[in-house]
RNA sequence: GGGGUUGUAGCUCAGUCGGUUAGAGCGCCGGCCUGUCACGCCGGAGGUCGCGAGUUCGAGUCUCGUCAGCCCCGCCA
């Protein structure tokens, strides 16, 4: 940058804006003298007359600067893309001919008569016109230059009108919003924890909060009634685009409720904000499928209800076939599930084969494709099928002439989760998205306890203060693993948005919880003694959900990635390309807190949404 | 931890079969231009081809490793 004299002149109250760029009156309304302070987006030197885009977030207009401005017009000659200007002139309606119609403010413009530059910029590292193709690594780095682009300015001035929208919402339902710690107490289960150590406890360390799950269940014993709170999660695992190490959650909790509370509450929240937000009428209430039935039929516990496929059990039709692998599979009491694509039958044996490839990746024995073509079944299994089954393949699957079935056998999650995994893509790359729906769903009837094969004991799916089915409270001692529990999460367009729970207010069956997964009374004690206690000292039936804000945010813009809502966001490896954190720290921060670093294995240097 | 993909000028990209001095558009610098709006015209500067090894007479190009961005699997109660 060019050394430049500093001005005499500064910005006082007679430079301030008298309208915003992209307000400015019309000549014919309220015309004369204007201020304008902004950035410059563009300039068009002719010689001998300048133009200028003025730009500030509410839209971009034309300056005119000419010789007749005075003095002012030697110093426009150097002016250069997002310096920021205060301008003092006059406007007018452009003259005839010269209107650029694809400017909101184009049959106008501000004649200039006095110029301060307030401040210059340097040569920026990318062009604000083709922000939008710029390397997301560059983006980020500058990021306050990513933020003055039309699409991040919508995306973060529509979070934080539905976070107001969020706000009123509740706070007339009776909500409370209290604030919970974010040093807080590490706690075991569930994703691993940031640590922060602390000079005056040396040796122990607090945890940012994954979520204030106990807090506000305490909030709950201490009779707030209604909780809620806007708040930052943190979660040290890896990341997608839907995930980052700190996320925001819309965190919600509830006395003297059920399920039915809980979901009426949501569906209110969700049609009202839609409404408010943008103009969506949403039909409630949403519907809703248990786990097994989104598994079976989805093959996801969130599942996107804009693709119409569903999963096919083809169980009978092969369990009479001389196929001997599938046989196999069923008589150990796995299924055969299958997919079918709609026009598939021109997929090319590549394309095939790449389909193959991602089923095995994802976990299955393998993919056997029957193409209905030419009047007939075409693939490799079709010998070992009879006339008649192959008849049922067909009335089964409702294939038409020119689809294709592709069908997996194995144990029956793992089966329906591959065939998942490819309907949502399949559809996806074949347009069979409803683009513009909004297909929410609850999926309820999660189970409790899943077993965990590497601590060799039952964990909970949930958390381990989720509320068994007081129906199943029996299976808790025959058949843990067959336990619902009285979970349950908002899906949107296959997106996890939120998920919450009926907690246990009954000391004597978190008790029960706590035997079946395996932790002794010392270490329950160890863990949430403080929760016991507040849980055994008069605990109303609660309940709760986090909304994932993030990811609803996400998808109420439009945006394919969190990052894209989130003003400063994190790359994969969870660093800040901006600031640079983490970073090394000073050996003095390292000894105050007694802390020696043991780097021999990893060298030098060196994921989030609604779910609670 | 694993799979895929990308990395060449400030930015977006091209770069043939491994072959002489690595190119274009935009941006930047200088000059000209009074109705442009992706202004136009003339000229100029600008390169650790992500980094490190290896193969080769010769590597932007081939091989291995590594770093970083992105997508995915595992993981995320």
């Amino acid at each position: 940058m060019k050394e430049r004299a500093i001005s005499k002149r500064f910005f006082d109250d007679s430079w301030k804006r008298s309208s915003y760029c992209g307000y400015i009156p019309s000549p014919g309304e309220n015309g004369g003298d204007v201020v304008l302070n902004g950035w410059l987006r563009r300039r068009r030197d002719l010689g001998g007359i300048i133009f200028i885009d003025l730009w500030d977030h509410t839209g971009t207009v034309q300056v005119v600067l000419g010789p007749d401005m005075g003095p002012a017009y030697e110093q426009a000659k150097s002016l250069r893309n997002e310096f920021v200007l205060a301008i003092r002139g006059k406007v007018r309606k452009r003259p005839e001919g010269t209107e650029n119609p694809s400017l909101l403010t184009g049959d106008r413009e501000v004649l200039a008569e006095d110029l301060l530059v307030l401040s210059p910029s340097r040569p920026l590292p990318f062009e604000m016109s083709e922000a939008d193709r710029v390397d997301e690594n560059l983006r980020l780095r500058s990021r306050y230059l990513d933020l003055r682009r039309p699409f991040m300015q919508n995306n973060l001035r529509l979070r934080s009108r539905a976070a107001e929208f969020t706000r009123s919402y509740l706070s007339s339902e009776g909500f409370v919003e209290v604030e919970t710690p974010m040093l807080t107490k590490s706690t075991p289960e569930g994703a691993r924890d940031y640590l922060v150590p602390a000079r005056v406890t040396p040796g122990r360390f607090f945890a940012l909060p994954q979520s204030p799950q106990i807090f506000k269940q305490i909030l709950m014993v201490g009779g707030m009634d209604r909780y809620y709170q806007i708040v930052k999660c943190f979660r040290d695992e890896d990341l997608r685009a839907d995930r980052q190490p700190e996320f925001t959650q819309i965190d919600i909790e509830m006395s003297f409720i059920n399920e039915e509370d809980i979901t009426s509450l949501m569906e209110g929240y969700m049609k009202g904000l839609f409404q408010s937000i943008l103009g969506e009428a949403l039909d409630v209430p949403f519907p809703r499928l248990s786990w097994h039935e989104a598994i079976d039929r989805y093959g996801s516990d969130k599942p996107d209800l804009r693709i119409r496929s569903e999963i096919l059990d083809l169980d009978a039709v092969f369990s009479g076939s001389s196929f001997d692998a599938f046989k196999k599979i069923l008589d150990q009491g796995g299924v055969v599930r299958g997919l079918r694509l709609p026009g598939g039958a021109s997929l090319s044996r590549k394309e095939i084969s790449d389909l193959e490839a991602r089923a095995k990746e994802l976990g299955a024995a393998g993919l056997a494709p029957f193409a209905f073509k030419e009047g007939g079944l075409k693939g490799p299994l079709v010998k070992f099928l009879s006339e008649e089954e192959q008849v049922r393949l067909i009335a089964v699957s409702g294939m038409q002439e020119g689809d294709i079935l592709l069908a997996a056998s194995g144990p029956w999650r793992e089966t329906c989760e591959v065939l998942g995994h490819l309907r949502l893509e399949t559809g996806r790359r074949s347009s069979q998205v409803e683009e513009d729906a909004w297909a929410f769903l609850w999926v309820t009837d999660f189970p409790l306890l899943e077993w965990d094969d590497d601590e060799q004991r039952w964990s909970a799916v949930h958390h381990p203060f989720t509320s068994p089915n007081l129906e199943d409270l029996e299976l808790l001692s025959s058949d843990p693993g067959k336990v619902r529990s009285r979970a349950y999460d908002l899906v949107l367009n296959g997106t996890e948005v939120g998920g919450g729970s009926i907690r246990i207010h009954d000391p004597a069956v978190q008790q029960r919880m706590f035997e079946v997964m395996n932790f002794t009374p010392e270490r329950a004690r160890e863990r949430f003694g403080f929760l016991i206690d507040a849980l055994s000292s008069g605990t109303p039936p609660h309940g709760g959900i986090a909304l994932g804000f993030d990811r609803l945010v996400m998808l109420l813009c439009g945006a394919h990635s969190i990052r894209d809502v989130i003003a400063f966001p994190k790359t994969q490896k969870a660093q800040c390309l901006m600031s640079g954190a983490p970073s090394d720290v000073d050996p003095v921060q390292l000894s105050d807190l007694h802390i020696a670093l043991d780097l021999s294995e990893e060298g030098k240097r060196c994921g989030s949404g609604g779910e609670e």
